[in-house]
DNA sequence: TTACGTGCAAAACGTTTGCAAGAGT
DNA sequence: ACTCTTGCAAACGTTTTGCACGTAA
């Protein structure tokens, strides 16, 4: 139990392999597949040491639940759906243009910016037969398996 | 009705007067100078109300409290300063270009957008004597007021 | 009287932390 | 031995809710 980081890669490979930032309640579910004794709490400890060393990033999108990704080059700018609640890393440049026009306009001494689009992504759109819905509705918190 | 919303037209004129997006213990702090006996419980009521009539915009940036705003026309566009925490709604015009190429590159259906500058406001950067600093720092919860 | 906003306290929820235990060195 | 992660449970901060009250219709 006590490997240095004992869950480290597992929670890295989820990750990469499911580029849709998830919360921590879906890691844990995960996780648990293979290692069932594994705690929230450790999770937990385990994503801010990830954050902190800067391999993570953390989202604070979505108002309750802090969502997690792969701190990917520098793309912050992310595609979030309303239906499945998946947030997609864009391959979109970062526009420094509007940070300078921001500085200009403002007065503001500009150090970094964000970007969030909103809508249904293409797997709902393509049809529920494809969606492989990972999270459950907001509403209630399916903590089965 | 009994009290159609006592506290409705403070709030609103707080937020007006004060275009930081404060948190719910700000809000809760300011209103209960004219009104001692009012209740967190309400302010989150009327807030969740406002929010959902589309007055108010709540803000999921800042991670552990939620922000509240005015939906002043469709500004939404935000700089958040990273050292007083105020949240300053930006005069920028929506990129709508952005929003049609992220679709035709993801194939995502992109309703709206966001986006988010940090950095020091020019209050915070012109010197410290003119900082209102309206925010306590994260840490200590100062309900002094 | 009825309806519903309100205050209060408790609950709910996500997240963090204290502590003992165990694996690795 | 010593260090450090882990599991468990309790604590914490924010937000919501149950319930009785009281005010406006």
């Amino acid at each position: 139990m006590p490997r240095p980081f004992q869950y480290r890669d597992s929670i890295l490979a989820l990750l990469k392999d499911n580029p849709i930032h998830p919360t921590v309640d879906w890691i844990h579910a995960q996780l648990r597949r293979g290692h069932p004794r594994v705690s929230l709490a450790t999770v937990y400890r385990t994503l801010r040491t990830l954050v902190a060393e800067g391999t993570l990033c953390e989202l604070p999108f979505g108002t309750s639940e802090s969502r997690f990704g792969l701190t990917l080059e520098q793309k912050h700018y992310h595609f979030i759906c309303e239906q499945c609640h998946k947030i997609y890393d864009l391959p979109i440049r970062p526009r420094m243009t509007l940070e300078r026009s921001v500085q200009a306009e403002t007065g503001h001494q500009v150090r970094r910016h964000t970007m969030e689009f909103y809508g249904v992504c293409r797997e709902c759109t393509e049809g529920p037969a494809s969606v492989t819905s990972l999270r459950p509705p907001r509403e209630q918190k399916e903590k089965t398996e």
